[in-house]
This record gives structure tokens, C-alpha cells and sequence, in this order.
DNA sequence: AGGCTTATGCAAGTATACTCTCATGATGAG
DNA sequence: CTCATCATGAGAGTATACTTGCATAAGCCT
């Protein structure tokens, strides 16, 4: 009964629940609809026992799209030479959204579940507020010290707006183009950052 | 054979859809979660029938909530007395958000349902879209002649922001009180239009 | 009243998200 | 090597969104 923090159990779980995660990545990555059935499949294991790895479908995708996506700090690389949270904001709006379009089935069946079951259990990736913060970093010194109130309420008003669910609304409610949409919304989050900047000015 | 253009058999028909649109309404009032099955027994009406009226149960929860929403203009009635865009834009955001919270499961079902089909055909409400060019009526005759193009762009902006999915947003994402998420999102709604009425000035 | 039209109900069927139970067999502990 | 553990699979079961085909009956016309 020695303590062994890796048995080989262990390792068998974490084989399996990686090819689950990588039948989900795939599956993504082909465009394929996402169902439970089809992903266990893919993965060579039983309906079960994906779900005794993942609770739902959400928590899956959720997982799938979390392995898929860059990480904040290397998307905004780019942007590493602008000190404009203007100029950064418009950017991250375009990664997250560039990102969302690549993989809009899986998006969308994430942003279904979740909207029906508002357990703030299982929350979706903080992909929109990692991104936001990194481009507005370089007001951490400034209007975060100075205006904390105003800093907190830009975020908010960037969390609405750089997101899957506005994309969605600008194609599919008001009919836009995939590449208008996501000009539009960088506009909006770059309208509100650049205000929000102005009126906490001395 | 001669014409008629309402028979007693489409009597019949408008009897019939009402019977669901009105078991719907009741279900969605009483905060029930709204299924066909559950909608159709209220109806005392077959599921297969209420299929019939229905392609779909987004169609129905749309018809439904279309049913007891205000129309945009009574609902921006209090608002009469103001000419001011930045207050009217933030008092029809605080109107669709209680609007929207009073029948939360539906308005939760219904966009898990338009997300995962983009059906063009079956268009959302047109809600927000009434609500903002209310509010924005004070600009029509300046603002919208003068710079159609950021006018245009402003409303975009504002279909964003003042819609369930950002109430959604804020309250299950960042973990906001309804109340809080409410006038987090009226302010983001007002800093947008104030923004673009002060770049659209001479 | 007779007969044609057609709305409706019933019921079975497909597909998906889950849940649960029970048997099995691989794995590692001793 | 043997035994106990435990991950897994198989399958049935519930709930929901839909679809479809057939029989019924209700409505309307003549």
C-alpha cells in the first residue's frame, strides 16, 4: 500500500481521457457536428465512459477548444510594440473572433448548453477576459490605478462585446458577413475603450 | 367551389394556433420550462398538431414572447419628454433586460435554439433592433443624415450591447446580480451612443 | 343527407443528451 | 502468481426535439 501518485491506473485514465479529447479536437477541426455518440466513437470508447470523464457535452467542447486555442499572451504577440489599448483591443477582437468563425459548430453547441444551464460550475473558458486584459495592459499602470471603478466597467462593457455571442448576433441577426462582423465589433470595442480612455482623462 | 377566403375550417385553424401560442404564454408566465410535449397538453392538442403550426419550437417560443413584449414604442413612452439619445438608448437597454429577465427559461431556450441553426428564414424578433431605433429617434433627422455610415455603425454597436446575450453574458460569465448586470450594460449602452454622437459632431 | 376535403390524433420511429446498473476483464498490489 | 480493485463496456432507460404514415372525424359544399 505504498503511495504512489501516478499508478499506472492512472495513466490508463489519463490515455483515455486524452484520446477523448483529441477525437473532440479532431472531430472540430474537421467541421463535424459534435454529438456524444460520434465523439465516443471516434475515441474507440464507450458513451459511458465519456461521460464519466466529462459531465456534458459542454464540458467536453469546452476542453477540446481550450487545447485548440493560443494562449492570450502569444495571440496578442503582435501587438507586443503598441502601447494603444486602442490598437490592441481592435486586435483581440479580431483573434477572438477569427478563432470563433474557425470553429463556429463547436462554439455554438458550447454557447447552447451553457445558455440553458447557467451553472457557474462548469464556466466557460475565460478566453474573452484573458485576451481582453492582455490588451489592455498597458493601462495597468494608468486608468486601472487611477480609476479602478471606470477599468472595471470597460471590462465589462468589452466582455459583452468581444465575444462568440456579438459575432453571432451581427451574422445571423443582422445578416453580416463573417469579415463585416468582426470589422464591426472591433470597431465597437475600440469605440469604447478609446471613450472610456477620454473620460478618464485628467 | 366558390372563393372564400376564410372558411370555417381556417376558423378553426386561428383556433387552434391560438390555443397553442396561449398555452405557451400561460407556460412561459408561470416561469415553466417550455417543451412541445408539455406546451401541446396545455393546448389539448396533439404534439404532432402543434408541430404542424410549428416547424419548430423556437418558432413558437418567438411567437409567444412576440405575444406579451410591449411594442417598442409604448415601452419608450416614459421617454417622450427626452430628446436625448445617451438617456433614451439607456432606458430601452434597462427595458429589454427586465423584459428579458421576467421570462428568462424562454428567452434561454430560444437562443440555444437560434444559435445552433442559423436559420436566416426564422428570424429572431426584431426587439432590440425596434427598441434602439426608438430610442436613436432623436437622431434621425441629424446624426442619421449627416454620417449614415456611423449612424449605421453605432446601431450595430448597440445590437450588441443592449440584447439578452449580454445580459447572459454578464450575469452568468462575470457572475453579475441581475440588477447589477442591468445598469452595467445600460452604462456601456450609453457610453457607446454618447461616443458616437461626439465623433459624428461638427 | 351524402360526400369530399382536410385538420387532427395516434403511434411508431430517429436522433441526441444524459443516467444507471451490472458484468467483465485488465491491472497492479501483495 | 493470485486476488482485489476499478476502469470499462454493454445495454436499458428517461427525456426532449422532431418526423412520418395512417386512420379518424370534423367541417363544408352541393
Amino acid at each position: 500500500m505504498t503511495m504512489r501518485l501516478s499508478t499506472g491506473r492512472s495513466n490508463q485514465k489519463e490515455r483515455t481521457r486524452s484520446a477523448i479529447v483529441a477525437a473532440a479536437r479532431d472531430a472540430i477541426a474537421a467541421g463535424h457536428e459534435i454529438t456524444m455518440p460520434d465523439v465516443a466513437r471516434r475515441a474507440l470508447v464507450s458513451e459511458a465512459t465519456a461521460y464519466r470523464y466529462f459531465p456534458d457535452l459542454a464540458s467536453l467542447l469546452r476542453e477540446a477548444l481550450t487545447v485548440i486555442w493560443d494562449s492570450p499572451e502569444h495571440a496578442m504577440a503582435p501587438m507586443a510594440g503598441s502601447g494603444d489599448p486602442v490598437e490592441r483591443i481592435g486586435f483581440a477582437t479580431e483573434v477572438l473572433m477569427r478563432e470563433v468563425l474557425a470553429q463556429q459548430a463547436a462554439v455554438r453547441a458550447l454557447i447552447a448548453a451553457s445558455v440553458t444551464r447557467p451553472t457557474m460550475a462548469g464556466v466557460r473558458p475565460g478566453r474573452r477576459i484573458g485576451l481582453i486584459d492582455e490588451a489592455l495592459r498597458p493601462l495597468n499602470a494608468t486608468m486601472a490605478e487611477r480609476r479602478p471603478a471606470e477599468f472595471a466597467q470597460l471590462k465589462r462593457g468589452l466582455a459583452i462585446v468581444v465575444s462568440a455571442e456579438a459575432l453571432f448576433s451581427l451574422t445571423d441577426l443582422l445578416g453580416l458577413a463573417p469579415e463585416a462582423a468582426v470589422a464591426s465589433a472591433a470597431a465597437t470595442a475600440r469605440s469604447l475603450t478609446a471613450a472610456a480612455i477620454a473620460s478618464a482623462a485628467p
